[in-house]
DNA sequence: GAACTAAGTTTTAAGTTGCAACTAAAAACT
DNA sequence: AGTTTTTAGTTGCAACTTAAAACTTAGTTC
């Protein structure tokens, strides 16, 4: 077979670069805030955010597009459009308190309100973890990035 | 004194703004994700990543700036700058997993190579997940955003 | 049907990105 | 010692993106 060289920097392949497509744009993770947040009309956040109109416009096609958010006239005043997240655009939670913790760790004088609580007992919520597939709490340390060629065929290899 | 208003939209205070002032920009998460994989110089990153050299150099000093990386020339050849990401660049992993794991659940023909995975058992990591103060996982569903005030005064109430 | 409102487009200026060519400094070769 | 190569940048310029303000369109209220 000769020369099966491996390619040596692999660092292309992930989701990463998919994810930044569309929330890599400015803008949309604030748009991502404002909708978990309760808003879902255009003046609502144009006047929150502080955004030029056309950019919103843009970023809210663009956030459908994607099937962030569903764009849909109300019934009783159908100039009114409500823009409403997605499943898909929840599943972009985990990102977004992520993001959002480190820049309240690491930022000055950041308040935080509101604050995200546990809907069950109101107790605020902890930090975004990386969990294990066991559930333990790994952090940078406990963490290899390795080629999947290289990985152990166990059983429970069907998370990641 | 006289006409003290409160703000109506308390939307303001968190931390995403100040995380996105750097992690915003387009190329910042790809140039962490790198510098994760273990690259470390100028010359990597520029060819790994398709990136100008310009941008690279202004996004490369701004991730300095901001103490995600540090750069440092190296002793036996001090052409050779490294750089390498400092304890808050790690605190940026669960952001940067749980939009990669986004990315890939959505993403059409995503590889996924190399994978993550716990350094203790060598299988890949569980999802990127909201924990409670209790350590159960949430989802959205079990999320609310609530006034900082409306806190009821638990003992707790000091993680996030 | 005149005025108003919500959402979006157009226009134009300012800022950012990306490419290609150039520079600067350290190391290696001859 | 002097030229070449390597590493990490900077500069100049064209193409694209963002922002602010004015304009448009469709639906609603008076």
């Amino acid at each position: 077979m000769g020369d099966v060289r491996e390619p040596l920097r692999e660092l292309t392949e992930c989701g990463l670069p998919q994810a930044l497509e569309v929330m890599g744009e400015r803008w949309s993770f604030m748009i991502l805030r404002a909708s978990f947040n309760g808003l879902h009309h255009f003046e609502e956040f144009l006047s929150e955010l502080g955004i030029a109109r056309n950019i919103l416009s843009n970023r809210l096609a663009k956030l459908v597009e994607h099937g962030i958010l569903v764009r849909q006239a109300m019934a009783d005043d159908r100039r009114k459009i409500e823009y409403r997240l997605t499943e898909k655009g929840m599943d972009l939670l985990p990102a977004m308190i992520a993001l959002r913790q480190w820049g309240q760790k690491y930022g000055v004088d950041v308040v935080e309100n509101p604050v995200l609580v546990d809907e069950r007992d109101r107790l605020p919520i902890g930090a975004v973890s990386i969990l294990a597939h066991d559930g333990r709490i790994l952090d940078h340390k406990g963490l290899r990035m390795i080629d999947k060629s290289k990985l152990g065929l166990h059983p429970e290899m069907l998370q990641n």
